[in-house]
DNA sequence: TTGTAGGCGTTATCAT
DNA sequence: ATGATAACGCCTACAA
């Protein structure tokens, strides 16, 4: 800029006032530019942020950046980020509460514009580190009621008891569950979603846990046949799902004639599997994209009151039931 | 700082000595710490930055965040990145050239302090905007030889040749491809590479091309089996090679007896399918992980010469084939 | 050890 | 319309 000025013969002020196309004389704007452009001028996005005080970073935190529910998630969020002219900052956590406090922590290093997280597990910890921050936070999933966070939220218990009728009413009896670790907030809610349907239902419960991975479906299912097959099992995410189809089909059950089965999230993966697998879609992809308009709108204007958005879920039939 | 510093009352460049662990005598130290925790001061990112002159942002620079390989490759550098203590920046360029340029004329405003792209098509716009770039670059991908920039490749001529060995010692005759498009880097080697190791070996060669997807993966093999039906299809990528098994297991077509079946890139789909798929590994882990260091240590000294690395294809066996 | 002062690159304010 | 000047928040010679 400095230079810019001095070949321009003007001084900085009117520079970066034409730089900036904020106005000046014609005569200054064709000696301004044609400096700029003979220098190769570009502006230093640090000194600019420096003065502006922000940064057009928007951070996503979430457990593993690989699991396909994120994936889906962070594509919607960079959507949505790029499109208003900012950049998407990852971090995976690993799901360490520490992680991701410290992460919130950091927040008030104002590194970034503002952070949208996923915890996994909520502890009183989270919550504290959020509505201390001095940046926005928007989360997505479960929060308790009294926070004052903007928060994207969908209704696995509703979802759950989505597939659970949709069995009964195929004639399923025998619905099982496979589930990942009940001391995660989705965990939990899928938990009780599950019983409480087949509660409903006045059918009995069959609960297998294990992780919310690949590995632990086809572990679990293997379990299931070895002991009263079920007619039907309902599996807490797509990756279990295809795990459990496995191990289905390894066994030569027939799906779904033998066993129905039923995932959630509605990744690429169910409509990827043979048979293509149900799902009760949660709409990933949608509350990413709310979280991110929200925390848009809140950087906007942060005298907003806290909202919460719900994406109601919604169940996607296909062969596998 | 400031308010600290006359908190504590001591000049702000003792306050700053002391919060950087600079020094100070055992008396000022405690008075500044002091301070600094009851007014809960932190430092400010930005202009940390404005001073160091780094952002410890690392950018990452991909067609499509959500492609099964990407997410690999993201994964291994957000590991290595966050390992660092920087963070990572994630762009999707849809690889529009023009993004993809942009992006790179762009790293010149040090937003990051250096980025990882792969650019699914090269042109001499991508490599001038490289060259010209005064923050590191580090290309996945292939790269003409002149271009000093450093770079981390497979090879995926070799790899398809290890997939046409594999399938003709096991007696296969009608080896067909479905690849990507032809004016992509990876479709351009591949298509050679299939061609000539198919010619070594006295065979014809049948060949179709779509994207690189699931969808395309399908069609295309329906329209091998719709005339003159191969005994065995190798993929371009995994994706494409669970779209063909799909295909193949709806026409009551059996794999790997009657048609084998190989992908490439040995992600997680192939070990997710039934039956399992084989595929040809190019690394994108290894390729992530081998990126992001060269990016650090050319970071830490800029006088580096261009390197290349090179990360051998492997064939993984598995039950297709 | 401590404080003063200058600078990192921009933008905005305020006279002129 | 223009230029001088003061921020933005931090760090670090340099001199005391």
């Amino acid at each position: 800029m400095h230079t810019v000025a001095a070949l321009a013969g003007v001084s900085i002020a009117s520079a970066s006032r034409v730089l900036n196309g904020h106005g000046g004389s014609p005569e200054t704007v064709a000696k301004v530019r044609e400096a700029a452009e003979t220098v190769g001028y570009v502006p230093n996005a640090i000194a600019r942020s420096l003065q502006s005080q922000r940064t057009d970073l928007i951070a996503f935190a979430v457990e593993d950046i690989g699991n396909p529910v994120y994936v889906e998630m962070m594509r919607a969020i960079e959507s949505v980020v790029a499109e208003s002219g900012r950049q998407l900052v990852v971090h995976a956590t690993g799901g360490q509460v520490g992680q991701e406090t410290a992460l919130l922590k950091r927040l008030a290093h104002r590194y970034v514009d503002g952070m949208i997280i996923s915890p996994i597990r909520l502890t009183d910890a989270h919550v504290a580190a959020m509505v201390a921050s001095p940046a926005p936070v928007v989360v997505i999933g479960q929060l308790p009621d009294e926070v004052q966070v903007d928060n994207v939220r969908t209704d696995s218990r509703t979802g759950i008891a989505l597939a659970v009728d949709h069995l009964v009413s195929g004639g399923r009896k025998r619905i099982a569950f496979i589930n990942g670790p009940l001391d995660t907030v989705p965990g939990a809610a899928r938990d009780s979603g599950y019983r409480e349907a087949m509660r409903r239902h006045g059918l009995e419960h069959r609960i297998e846990v294990g992780e919310f991975q690949y590995e632990a479906g086809r572990v679990a299912a293997e379990r299931l046949l070895g002991s009263g097959q079920p007619d039907a099992i309902i599996c807490a995410n797509d990756l279990i799902a295809v795990g459990a189809l496995h191990a289905l089909l390894v066994a030569g059950v027939r799906v779904p004639q033998d066993v129905a089965l039923v995932g959630m999230d509605d990744t690429e993966l169910a409509r990827m599997s043979y048979p293509q697998i149900s799902s009760v879609s949660l709409g990933s992809a949608a509350r990413g994209r709310l979280a991110a308009q929200l925390l848009l709108e809140r950087i906007k204007d942060p005298a907003l009151k806290a909202r919460r958005e719900l994406v109601p879920p919604q169940l996607v039939v296909r062969e596998s039931s």
